[in-house]
DNA sequence: TCCACATTTCTATATTTATAGAAATATGGA
DNA sequence: TCCATATTTCTATAAATATAGAAATGTGGA
């Protein structure tokens, strides 16, 4: 993960309704969840929320896949992950760190995940 | 760790000299870098860095303390943990998850850390 | 084909943030 | 006390971001 993405992964989380909504993402697994129960979850009009949503998905957080009329948004535990990593790189001097830490759930049901 | 102190700790991040800079005291450790030696190794004036690393303070991301002339930052590892644990929080549900990073150093020489 | 639904793109406006020079403040030494 | 250093606060300007209504797009059912 380069410094560009990094940035833009941060700018994106650096936004209530956005973390709000990568939060809810980030509990609901890999199934993930439609637009509008994320604008409906977080009481906001459709446009930001798209707008909200194209962010993070810019930034490489969410991925997007159309499940019949909806839009069905997932997290991107391999984007959190790189994101923490690089934040820990090289803590400390690259003494006495824990390693970079990573969410690699168990997929369940949800292989179709864009 | 709540809500609005995460949204500052993640805005203060996304933007390049303010992660550049972070990333330095990161790596500096406790001992930390005075506010001059930050401003003139990202190549940044004194009042823009000066602005840039009181939004880090602001933040929480890191101390800063006087030490004759300068004013030394550094990097607050208790904080950065407690941004990554936010961001972690029920990840999957709850399920498999890594537990939150963190990255304390042992203090050597600098117990001065404000 | 026509209509309702889910979501996005377009648009304009309001708000926030970054930038860096100049002036102000604090520290330590001559 | 006077001066140089290190940093911050003040200021104005430039740039990026958030907001939400209205219109456009894509999907599926009658």
């Amino acid at each position: 993960m380069q410094s560009d993405l990094v940035i833009r992964a941060l700018a994106a989380l650096a936004q209530v309704h956005r973390l709000a909504a990568f939060r809810l993402l980030v509990q609901a697994g890999p199934e993930g969840m439609p637009a509008g129960a994320l604008a409906q979850a977080l009481a906001v009009p459709a446009s930001s929320m798209s707008f909200h949503l194209a962010q993070l998905a810019n930034a490489g957080l969410v991925t997007q896949r159309r499940h019949s009329r909806s839009i069905v948004y997932s997290a991107d535990y391999a984007a959190m992950g790189g994101l923490m990593a690089y934040l820990m790189e090289n803590c400390c001097g690259g003494e006495a760190c824990v390693p970079a830490p990573s969410c690699t759930p168990q997929i369940s049901e949800a292989k179709d995940v864009a």
